[in-house]
DNA sequence: ACACTAAAGCTAACGTCATTAGCCAAAAGG
DNA sequence: CCTTTTGGCTAATGACGTTAGCTTTAGTGT
């Protein structure tokens, strides 16, 4: 009972993943995932505990991405850091309700895989040359500006190309 | 049927509010409120026609009291940028699951009364000396400040005051 | 081959939600 | 005094997460 193993239980998460994208965080439910594998709800409790456990899967693969994505923005540049502001832009546009799941409630820390939550955010403070402080007020400026765009805050007007530039700018100058 | 009119529609705001604050935004159900009413779930739809009204009766109190906030903040003060993000940190703390109910999904923005949405904002603008991007890439760094430390982001490590001071004075300089 | 066990499906059921339908009493107003 | 409106109520529905308990199938050990 090992080799391939995980099959059914990443089956189950792969199926919530696809409606996640597809269909929206809200048509994320234990019958839809079931549907989706031609099977019942109660099914699905054979292979996980419960709908939570589903959605920390998810939370930790897209924490996975984000630091593939950030350690790939890195590369080829010379501003580290407005590349990562713009595959953080770009990733969370790309998949809104995954980024609306990550960051949505409480993180679920203890249950997260370990170091998952730090690979996504190493870029960055490497990107910084190391100062936390600096980082954090770059990931909450990105982090607010995501959210922002996403829960259309912003008057259609607003050039967001133009305030990303100058948000970046300001923060990464050094003195 | 005039005069003073809105009681019951009043009073289970008021207990919408009341729950949200005291018991937090997943205890806000339409039988939680009725039983602070002394009444049954659905007996409030004689007064109101769905939870979405409700939430967003709250929304729209929740602006109100930012922008009365902010432009209190602005008084006596010449670091008028650090008085409003203070004032938005603090507000944020003290009424998170407010928050997390004004800024957790779109904006039911045609629902809104008219102006509470910009009200909040101008004081930001008016500090700023009217410049909308700068104000917008203030309001994104104190927005996601606040977001990533309601949702417990930051490691316990982090001098959240710092954090601020700095993003502030960076993104409050001119040049 | 045979029995036993574990894996993985199923149906029925429950409790919690928001919401609707339809009934009834009391108050308001002509 | 009759009638309409107001504001309660109970019963019910349909979505949801989840549990209990049954069954079937596939190994596995002897």
């Amino acid at each position: 009972m090992q080799a391939v193993e995980e099959t059914r239980k990443t089956q189950i998460i792969e199926a919530a993943r696809t409606i996640v994208e597809n269909e929206g965080i809200e048509a994320l439910t234990m019958q839809t995932i079931a549907q989706k594998l031609d099977i019942k709800a109660p099914s699905l409790y054979k292979h996980i505990s419960n709908k939570k456990e589903l959605e920390v899967a998810l939370i930790a693969q897209g924490f996975v991405e984000q630091a593939k994505l950030f350690n790939e923005a890195i590369k080829n540049t010379d501003n580290k850091v407005l590349a990562i502001g713009k595959a953080y832009r770009e990733w969370a546009l790309e998949h809104p309700d995954m980024f609306k799941l990550m960051y949505g409630g409480p993180l679920p820390r203890k249950d997260l895989p370990k170091g998952v939550e730090d690979a996504a955010a190493l870029p960055l403070i490497k990107a910084v040359g190391g100062d936390r402080d600096k980082a954090r007020v770059l990931w909450a400026f990105a982090h607010g500006m995501v959210l922002l765009e996403i829960a259309d805050r912003f008057p259609a007007s607003a050039d967001l190309d133009a305030v990303w530039e100058i948000g970046i700018k300001q923060l990464s100058n050094n003195n």
